[in-house]
DNA sequence: ATACTGTTATATAATACATATAACAGTTGG
DNA sequence: CCAACTGTTATATGTATTATATAACAGTAT
């Protein structure tokens, strides 16, 4: 569990740790039943309250991703990958359906979008 | 100028506001010159505090969309057309944004979103 | 002058995020 | 059982953002 969070940005630290988590989960990084680090060994390795890494510990249970039991730890739950990536394809085809909205307001072309997809993409900007 | 806002979105009010005041101003709406309402009368008609509004104009002058003069009241700037696109490539560029990061969550290719993008642009779903 | 405009200062309040500290409770290995 | 881990809960503090209310001040126009 190799974890970078940033302080300064907009996006809270509790919600980096979790999206941190969701991802070592899709890449398999983080197996079934595998043991995450406590709430008070992350906050200390992250310099940050345990409070914050509870907070994202709650969450991550709530969607089903992690199961936590007192005394003992929090758990990877049995994954279910191809209902997340489902659900995860309905997520990128509403944002999809908002782009075409505003391009075809702005009148801007297909290709200008796919260039500027491309570029975000592939982490270049 | 129509505004509807909602005060239980996770929009702030003053950003509601500037939304609807760009859209008008992309549509044509609200034409060069023109008059806003005076702060005090759509804090009023919106049955919110004045200092809300005064926000929205407040930022929507530094963005350059309109001009405001003390006493006289805020007025739609000269429409600058790059400017206007510059804005809606920018919420594309937020929307992307927003697909990366899920994409590379879910392990979804490059390839498959622009195919998805350019069926649903097309309109063809 | 009056009645509009915008501006500024002060105070209050709710909410979200993050922290610190202390005490409590469950699990496990020695 | 005890010590050393786990998680849980309560209380308090602090900061930032959003939104409000009120009062006073300043510019414009008729």
């Amino acid at each position: 569990m190799n974890i970078i969070i940033s302080n300064s940005s907009s996006i809270p630290i509790y919600e980096q740790i979790k999206n941190a988590i969701k991802q070592a989960i899709f890449t398999n990084e983080l197996k079934e039943d595998e043991m995450l680090p406590s709430v008070r060994v992350m906050a200390n390795d992250l310099k940050i309250s345990f409070l914050t890494v509870k907070k994202a510990y709650d969450e991550l249970e709530k969607e089903g991703f992690i199961k936590t039991v007192q005394g003992k730890g929090s758990f990877i739950a049995p994954k279910n990958l191809e209902l997340m990536r489902e659900e995860k394809l309905n997520e990128i085809q509403q944002h999809i359906e908002q782009i075409s909205n505003i391009a075809q307001l702005a009148d801007i072309s297909e290709e200008e979008i796919i260039e500027l997809f491309k570029i975000i993409f592939r982490g270049e900007l």
